[in-house]
DNA sequence: CGACAATTTCAATGATCGTTGAATCATGCG
DNA sequence: CGCATGATTCAACGATCATTGAAATTGTCG
């Protein structure tokens, strides 16, 4: 899985991600409680990955958002000492039309995916 | 994963099925290829096992078919010397409303995914 | 019964997964 | 500079994964 550390994390090209990976990333419950907590504060741009430690420690949550990352969910910007994750929506809805909502609302229902009080 | 051998095979109450199980079932190729063929041919309750020879060895196959089937997917009756797959079109429908058309809708539209030429 | 077909089970393999904890890196601030 | 903070990386672990090929199972038909 490496990638040697840049201030800026690498994203894939959103046409080369392939159904069975998006799904792999998927079948995760912490990372489906990454997902369902950021659709619930997407408005806000500005979500810090650190916001997540309720769901998991700072260590396994990096090992969770590159996952994410690398299916082409999720992007990753830094700014200064913080690190801002958000849905890739616009593009993901591209290339898989009406997916992402309907992950989204499964997960959203069920009890079974954790989720974060606020964004901190 | 081993569950004793029963000429008719268990199916999961659908209720206990989690998100995460399910995602994680479809986060794979042939199990993807499975599904969509299934959904192409779907109008036949009759697909047999067997028919899905070009997807992966008999051995492979019926790893995959009970990946399917604990994840809520499939089900799976055996008539005879032989089985027949078919979605749990309903009852999964009830349990994840419109997760299903759009799984198989992503998988149909993407070139990654291998399908079968007819159902034999 | 015995041969055969369809399918599953078993045992083994190497690869990847999720998790932990310690170490590292980058940035901002005194 | 030196230290604290936010976050990632590394090494290690046991568990599960996808795959193979051989053996076992079940049912059919002569």
């Amino acid at each position: 899985m490496w990638e040697v550390m840049k201030q800026q994390p690498v994203h894939p090209d959103i046409d080369e991600v392939l159904p069975a990976d998006v799904f792999a990333a998927l079948g995760d419950p912490i990372r489906l409680g990454i997902l369902v907590s950021l659709a619930a504060f997407d408005e806000v741009d500005k979500v810090r990955c650190g916001s997540f430690t309720e769901l998991a420690s700072p260590s396994l949550l990096s090992y969770h958002f590159a996952k994410l990352r690398e299916a082409g969910i999720t992007r990753v910007r830094a700014e200064g000492t913080v690190r801002f994750i958000s849905l890739r929506r616009e593009e993901f809805d591209r290339r898989f039309p009406g997916l992402l909502d309907s992950v989204i609302e499964t997960a959203r229902r069920d009890p079974s995916v954790p989720r974060i009080s606020n964004p901190g």
